[in-house]
DNA sequence: TCCACTCACACTTTTGAATAGG
DNA sequence: ACCTATTCAAAAGTGTGAGTGG
């Protein structure tokens, strides 16, 4: 196995053929930003929970970022993933999350690919880029295409930009990527945390008839209603049903959150910073395993959500020594389910779900590649997810440093496979340690034979 | 008995087709 | 004939609470 430094070394920069002047715009000036992050570290705050069904549920609040800094002209995929926190599954307890044990073994993992993929830079500039279409399952033989994750189990997404003419082009380039400390969630089948409930029901217009006492009231007549037709037929009026409507069936589940609201204006106002500090995962995150929480990660996690790429001198590789600590239970699984790894790209098409898009809307990627103005769809609501093949442990990895850039030569996938190969470690449930410092990321892909070889893309599912 | 999970429900927003008006 | 605005019904997204099963 090829130590860390040796990966590092295979990074080291492009080929000087990549090195167009274009690729220190690309490499130094990438910018990723949050949209609404007070929303996030609200829920942040009180520990996000995040639904999931079998038919897939939306996130709320859902992914949505700005991009500054890319190329205009030049083609990019946007892609997320969920990553997981830790290696644990959770239990609510008296109010507070606490370890109810090891994590099960990691479901198949899936990227969800942004439906407006590939598109040109400044389509992704012009406007906040929304993930709304997202949708998590809990359904491990989910054939939509949803993100699938273990309910009572922590993640985070994990958003990824590359470079990139086509879908199903050989030649990828660099990966970009960034995660978001509050965007991190537990996924649950039913909410746990009351506090957490009335947030959503607060911020999400699908749920504001749970809201006010009005709203709920006619909601609760209606139920009442229905409940007497039943009764009716059962011969048996309730005549006490009318006295059983307190005033916001909710209410009284919400009552400790009611107290708490000053407090969290409060926070909203002011200081973020500390609302970081107050979230319920901070004293769980010490207490396990977290062989001390470095000072580093506690600064990380009051951090701006704003990142900045790094330029190639302060490139940081990828946190490999992460994934190596402990094999994931689910990459035999994996492979397995793949089979072996397939050889190229164009093999791996019937693995790409491709957005269902409406015919009668332009398609971004096929618009011409060029700097000319280009009728986008605004809409970003195709939705569509992308699976790829496993990563094989045994199978090399990276084989060199390539930057496509649509300035630069044609460059064939053998001119960047050169140096010796890297050996990728399996994939495995991340530390919390990897959740908080790997802020942002950039690794370099040959094609996408290497890119599915990272972990994010670490198994397919069907 | 407990707890995670599923399902039907009422309510809401979103979407898209049909229609009207300029 | 074409474009835009409006209307309306259907579809989809919400949390709730009862029920189920391990």
């Amino acid at each position: 196995m090829q130590s860390i430094r040796d990966l590092k070394a295979n990074f080291s920069g492009p080929p000087p053929s990549a090195m167009a002047s274009s690729d220190a715009y690309l490499q130094g000036s990438i910018r990723m930003t949050l949209e609404d992050p007070e929303l996030w570290r609200t829920f942040h705050g009180i520990g996000t929970e995040m639904i999931i069904t079998k038919p897939g549920r939306r996130m709320f609040p859902h992914c949505k970022v700005n991009l500054s800094g890319l190329i205009p002209c030049a083609k990019y995929i946007l892609l997320v993933d969920m990553v997981p926190e830790d290696g644990f599954r959770y239990k609510w307890n008296k109010e507070k999350w606490e370890v109810a044990g090891k994590a099960e073994p990691q479901p198949p993992c899936r990227t969800y690919l942004h439906p407006d993929s590939p598109a040109p830079g400044s389509h992704w500039m012009k406007q906040s880029i929304s993930f709304l279409k997202l949708k998590l399952t809990n359904n491990t033989l989910d054939q939509h295409g949803h993100i699938i994750l273990h309910s009572m189990h922590r993640y985070h997404p994990r958003f990824h930009i590359v470079q990139a003419d086509d879908l199903f082009s050989v030649r990828w380039s660099v990966f970009q990527t960034f995660t978001f400390p509050e965007t991190s969630f537990t996924a649950v089948t039913a909410y746990q945390n009351t506090k957490i409930t009335k947030l959503k029901i607060d911020h999400n217009p699908f749920a504001k008839g749970f809201r006010d006492e009005g709203t709920t009231k006619k909601r609760r007549a209606s139920k009442n209603q229905s409940d007497l037709d039943k009764k009716a037929k059962l011969s048996e009026m309730n005549r006490d049903s009318e006295e059983d409507s307190p005033t916001g069936f909710c209410r009284s589940s919400f009552e400790t959150y009611e107290g708490d609201e000053a407090e969290l204006r409060k926070r909203k106002e002011g200081d973020e910073i500390k609302e970081e500090r107050y979230s319920p995962w901070s004293t769980e995150r010490e207490r396990n395993t977290r062989n001390g929480s470095s000072p580093a990660a506690e600064s990380r996690d009051i951090y701006s959500t704003e990142q900045m790429v790094p330029a190639l001198a302060s490139y940081q590789p990828y946190r490999f020594h992460e994934y190596g600590k402990s094999p994931s239970p689910s990459s035999s699984v994996g492979s397995n389910a793949s089979g072996s790894a397939r050889g190229s790209f164009e093999s791996r098409v019937p693995d790409v779900v491709v957005p269902e898009h409406d015919s009668s809307k332009p398609r971004v990627h096929e618009a011409a590649p060029s700097c000319a103005p280009q009728p986008l769809p605004s809409s970003q609501d195709y939705p569509g997810v992308l699976n790829m093949s496993v990563a094989q442990a045994s199978k090399p990895g990276v084989l060199g440093h390539h930057v496509y850039s649509p300035y630069g030569t044609e460059q064939t996938l053998g001119q960047w496979s050169g140096s010796g190969p890297a050996q990728y470690p399996t994939p495995h449930h991340l530390t919390a340690d990897y959740a908080t410092q790997a802020v942002h990321h950039s690794y370099p892909h040959s094609n996408v034979t290497e890119w599915s070889q990272y972990p994010l893309f670490s198994y397919s599912c069907w």
